[in-house]
DNA sequence: ACCTGAACACCGTTCAAGT
DNA sequence: ACCTGAACACCGTTCAAGT
């Protein structure tokens, strides 16, 4: 299988990031070197240099290919932002979860690439067509953070505590001394016996009491009072 | 300045932690090897994994570190479940912006150490002293998230778009391709000229807005149906 | 009990050269 | 224009050995 492939297609931006993605979907984003996929493309590793500026250019543009792959939205009335906003980050989270990947890379990402502005625009435009200030929109935007992307950080994931480190101290934790955490787990067992937290559900729910709270504030004609002004 | 040290006192996990969280405070957490690690106490590489299981280990013990700076919250009456969630979560945040390290190692942590417990175990005894019921607890804890480690990401930093990427396609963005962006940068700047984003202000717009909102659902009588039970 | 030496199997990236 | 070879300066971690 080496040495008799018919002569390459010439690689491109899209045809490194392309094969990254797949690379990291099948053996997860720890094989994403730049040794590993320059393998992958039958290619010495400096090839992908002319296509990618690094590695962290090549991390963006998986970023870029995963905002690619999100479903557009029908635009709604501006009136039903709330719905608007639901379904432009569930389809967001579509995405995200079908790329075990992507909420580690997305956390990691510290420039804007176009595309990553194309998104956030998108976002901003739900709340400033339905009326919203810019100033209650900027903040908004803050405190949906990567719920943009349609996810939220994992609290409790696995069991509490977790597998064997030798050194440290402990061995699994007691649950007796966490009360308070084994009433909530406790609760949930009952709901959903034998399973973990619904992500979906989790998910749901946060962003629906954030739009509660949201809705609230601009009911309220909310305002970030300048500090100069503030006697 | 090598080979003239007195004697070593011997490493213990704690001297060998508490070195890496200088380290990283005064070189960022980029210079925190093993092998760098090492040759700032002294010592080779391997002395270390007899303290610490692996560097996944070490990182889970520089967050050990750092909640045990957290302050002690003096404890609220139960009833005043939002001042008190509010005073403990400035409080963790003012740890974790003295460390520049802090947000990222946090976010990469896979397990939960029994300090790591206890304080999700503080934060969610906030709610169950307040009344709150074990189902209503849970989802929330899931949506506060980092917060409760008094951070939440950043969504806007630096100003939009990057640097000076070479073989990607694009300079810098034209702002007029992102007017909603544009719209709320530049009322922010109205409101503070000159200054980027006040990352203090989100978080506390953030977090009380979810507080309202969790208020609201427990008035409410806000309860997860169990779907097995949904018809 | 605690530390060392040498080695293994990797990284990202540069430089100068090849076609 | 696009790719290659060799090298540089690193990683985390293992094994067997030293004191």
């Amino acid at each position: 299988m080496r040495g008799t492939e018919a002569p390459r297609k010439p690689l491109n931006r899209a045809r490194v990031v392309a094969a990254a993605v797949a690379l990291a979907d099948d053996e997860g984003i720890d094989a994403v070197s730049m040794r590993g996929l320059a393998e992958d493309l039958g290619v010495v590793p400096m090839a992908l240099y002319k296509h990618v500026a690094d590695k962290e250019d090549l991390l963006d543009g998986m970023v870029d290919a995963l905002i690619a792959e999100m479903p557009a939205t029908p635009p709604l009335p501006p009136r039903q932002w709330q719905e608007g906003l639901r379904v432009m980050l569930l389809g967001a989270r579509s995405v995200v979860i079908s790329h075990a990947w992507a909420r580690r890379v997305i956390e990691t990402r510290t420039s804007r690439t176009p595309a990553v502005l194309d998104h956030m625009e998108r976002v901003t435009q739900i709340f400033l067509r339905a009326g919203f200030s810019a100033d209650l929109t900027h903040h908004v935007m803050h405190l949906l953070g990567n719920r943009i992307w349609g996810f939220s950080p994992e609290l409790f994931n696995e069991s509490a505590g977790s597998a064997d480190r030798k050194p440290g101290k402990g061995g699994t934790p007691d649950p007796a001394n966490y009360p308070g955490i084994l009433a909530i787990t406790a609760d949930a067992q009952t709901r959903r016996p034998g399973a973990g937290c619904d992500e979906d559900f989790e998910f749901a729910f946060g962003l629906d009491t954030i739009i509660d709270g949201i809705a609230r504030r601009r009911r309220a004609g909310w305002t970030s009072t300048k500090p100069k002004e503030k006697p």
